[in-house]
DNA sequence: GTTGACGCTATTGTCGGACGATGATCAAGG
DNA sequence: CCTTGATCATCGTCCGACAATAGCGTCAAC
């Protein structure tokens, strides 16, 4: 087994495909590309200075990512999630969050991803108290990546790469002061070591996010999707 | 006696691509395809007669799937699992199917769903009291998407037959009357709503298995390179 | 004025061929 | 025996093309 720690991608290692993806994906947490936005090949061909072949594969990777829903002959468009879609996504992102915490926790004992997450912790915690939500979704997702990684479970940590797309474009935050706690207690219970702690909390966590979903939830621009 | 119920999916609504990807999956529970096993584009060209755009969009569908592990200018074969990596996706499935579990219990109530989890558990109970492991593992599927299901998370029961894959190709079975005996624990949580019950019953039944990783996995034909 | 049939346009799904790049294979040479 | 270089299989990417479909506007009929 290699035990390559991280995969940094080196440019020159990937497709030009992946490329695509990738600065899509970045886009979404940009802001260049928003929720419910057509992907039109011929569009991304000049953008990307690619052929379409090109552009359909990276398409086709993010349909199957979710990131993108694509109807038969309707081309491809960034995914909206309605409420009921985002509530159920969540639910899912609980038991992997909480997976997360659980093995994080397990595997604590580990000087170097203890480091990690000490270091993500602390810096989330001050980005929670803080008001800027660019700087704090970055830190969440920062400090989720780093419980995935510590978990070693690449597979997990995939899983959950991918489902934070989802949550970028959520307006879903707490007061600062009541996430901060929430975290603070997460990370307490990781760095303990203690894993059912951990879970219980990170998923209590994701289950109060949950909560608010009928408060702050906007529809957005989409509107059209008002299926049961 | 077949009650799809679910999205059919007429061929007619199907790209071709998503044709191929059916057809893959389905050659791999039937075992056309087996793990380690190469996917030349030019031959699948010919085995579907389609063109090989085609064939690598299903393929590049597959990849993001998990199915399928392509390596750049090699091509892409079916995935072997590793003992690792086999135990890191059963942790995934262990919490997917824990959360299917609570919420179709908390769904109990409409009869419909009730109806189907009560005939799939039946099934599935008489399937895991014989010997036969072909019959045993398309129930314990279906009763698995089966809660998913029930569970109203079509994100859920999209993720949940994802993972499944996975769990074709392990000879992970436990003795008749244990597996059983667990089935019926998780089945009977499930019929009385009791959503906490039934996702710990669903966990220690995958943990459980998880468990058995370690005596009964055969590293399979990794390291041969043996196809056809 | 509304409605519905019709044709136009934009875009997609699929095709076939082409090229260079890369990994694998194997024989010749040190 | 190991290294090296040629050969081959296959992939990544590109191009150009076509039919099929969806969306849109037109226009006649009511």
């Amino acid at each position: 087994m290699p035990d390559e720690r991280r995969t940094p991608k080196p440019d020159s290692e990937m497709s030009s495909s992946d490329r695509i993806v990738k600065s899509i994906l970045k886009g979404l947490y940009e802001g260049r590309f928003v929720a419910g936005q057509r992907l039109v090949e011929p569009d991304l061909v000049s953008q990307y200075e690619v052929s379409r072949s090109t552009v359909r594969e990276a398409i086709k990777r993010l349909a199957a990512m979710g990131v993108v829903e694509a109807s038969l002959n309707r081309g491809a468009r960034i995914r909206q999630l309605s409420k009921d879609e985002a509530r159920n996504v969540l639910r899912i992102i609980e038991v992997i969050v909480g997976l997360a915490a659980r093995l994080a926790a397990e595997n604590i004992a580990d000087p170097d991803g203890r480091a990690q997450v000490e270091l993500a912790l602390a810096d989330l915690l001050s980005a929670s108290k803080q008001a800027d939500r660019y700087e704090f979704v970055r830190q969440r997702n920062r400090f989720n990546r780093t419980l995935a990684r510590v978990s070693r479970n690449p597979e997990l940590e995939q899983m959950l790469a991918n489902l934070q797309v989802h949550l970028v474009r959520n307006r879903l935050v707490m007061q600062p002061e009541d996430r901060a706690r929430s975290y603070a207690m997460i990370g307490a219970a990781v760095l303990a070591g203690d894993g059912d702690e951990a879970e219980r909390q990170a998923r209590a966590h994701v289950r109060r996010v949950v909560g608010m979903l009928d408060d702050v939830y906007v529809p957005a621009f989409i509107g059209t999707g008002n299926d049961d």
